[in-house]
DNA sequence: TCTGGGGTCCTAGGACCC
DNA sequence: TCTGGGGTCCTAGGACCC
């Protein structure tokens, strides 16, 4: 049976949001109305644009180039910081709002989703209701989203993308050919900037070229995503909305350093922070790591990471410091200028009691005992109350956010 | 005042086994 | 002395998303 899926899509999400948070507080102006963004922290080597407003797109800044950039484009700039709590809120009272429609929805990022109405609607019905939450979000949210109507996820996303802001769009199969097939290549979904010179010298242009490409051409040239690529191109997708909770597969933290780092003493103390956090977590969902990855970014941004499997899955801060640890010394050059590090735990498995109980080492069940200690007090008093990694002699500048 | 952070998925090559 | 393939697991790195 035909798909009934919509895609809902936040406007500049973070921007609209920090808008209504300041003309709460009692601000007179909208910065949706003036060029602005909201961007990282330039004193701690993350100044990039986050979100930008329609004025500042005018001036052609764009997502993901520098602030600096940003100034040169436009010197009457705002700039406003991040502010994950707020977004996390709006982004919930958006779910809260979409759920009185269906609870089959995915939670594709923080301002996206997928919503599939295939057991609520038919026909005009589903574009009513798609115009319905359109202007219910302005109404009772203040902040705007576009909604993409179609029969499967791709289409749906594809359409929410059309003009912006404030809009419904359908892309249904009949309507391919007109709307999407003259769109620029860069324009489809999953395909970034590496890819793009690559259909360039293949004198492909535009969807539409992509979509009448030999198939087996484009697989023989990049392999399964190739054969994605010509799917999407003809908007074929028979993937599910994902509509269940799942938990991760993988969790990491990585941090851009204030300064360029190139003591191993000083690393190894982020790492334990970084550790911490990344496990607390996958406690917090109950999992247990299989691998431990340690990255490392260079001041000239060069990249490097190692991973190794553990002996056996864990979730005990101990064991996967120490592995981490080891990872950090096999990989690091002394003296080199280290910008980023990074650790993340990955091949997640479910925490099976009964097989903890009847196979860990009491080592390890010591380890859990005062993992849980720590792990319940900083549930009670906040992330940040305590910590084992001390002393740390970087101006206090890695404070890690609560989560 | 140059260039975030958190994810998922894929590929290539080496090790090892049969 | 010369030298097969298939399968699986592991690791490093890359592409892409928001």
């Amino acid at each position: 049976m035909e798909r009934q899926i919509l895609h809902v899509d936040v406007n500049n999400a973070f921007l609209s949001w920090t808008a209504i948070e300041m003309l709460n507080q009692g601000s007179d102006i909208d910065i949706r109305e003036i060029p602005s963004v909201i961007g990282g922290d330039e004193s701690r080597r993350s100044g990039i644009v986050l979100a930008k407003s329609p004025k500042a797109k005018i001036f052609g800044i764009t997502t993901g180039e520098t602030l600096y950039q940003a100034r040169m484009k436009c010197p009457s700039l705002k700039v406003y910081p991040m502010n994950y709590k707020l977004y996390k809120e709006s982004s919930n009272k958006l779910y809260q709002l979409l759920f009185q429609y269906t609870d089959k929805i995915e939670r594709f990022s923080i301002d996206e989703c997928f919503l599939d109405m295939t057991d609520c609607l038919m026909g005009d019905a589903l574009l009513n209701k798609a115009y319905e939450i359109n202007q219910r979000v302005k109404n009772e949210l203040k902040f705007t989203v576009n909604v993409g109507v179609a029969h499967n996820k791709l289409l749906a996303k594809m359409a929410s993308d059309f003009t912006k802001p404030d809009r419904v769009h359908t892309l249904f199969e009949n309507e391919i050919e007109t709307k999407m097939w003259p769109l620029h290549v860069s324009e489809l979904f999953m395909l970034g900037r590496k890819t793009i010179p690559k259909l360039y010298n293949m004198r492909i242009k535009t969807i539409g070229e992509l979509a009448k490409t030999d198939k087996q051409l484009l697989i023989k040239k990049f392999g399964k995503h190739g054969a994605m690529m010509w799917e999407y191109a003809n908007g074929i997708d028979n993937s599910e909305v994902q509509y269940k909770f799942e938990k991760p597969k993988g969790i990491g933290n990585s941090t851009t350093l204030p300064v360029d780092v190139n003591e191993i003493t000083k690393l190894e103390e982020i790492l334990l922070l970084l550790t911490e956090q990344v496990t607390y977590r996958l406690r917090r969902y109950n999992l247990l790591a299989n691998v431990v990855n340690v990255q490392l970014r260079t001041k000239d941004f060069e990249d490097k990471s190692h991973q190794r499997k553990l002996p056996e899955a864990t979730s005990n801060t101990k064991d996967i410091y120490a592995e981490a640890k080891e990872l950090l010394h096999e990989m690091y050059k002394n003296g080199t200028p280290i910008r980023l590090i990074g650790m993340r735990v990955d091949n997640l498995v479910e925490k099976n009691e009964l097989q903890l109980s009847l196979f860990s080492h009491e080592d390890s069940e010591k380890q859990e005992k005062i993992d849980k200690v720590v792990d319940d007090l900083k549930q009670k008093y906040g992330y940040n109350s305590i910590t084992r990694a001390g002393k740390l002699n970087l101006d206090n500048k890695i404070k890690l956010k609560d989560v």
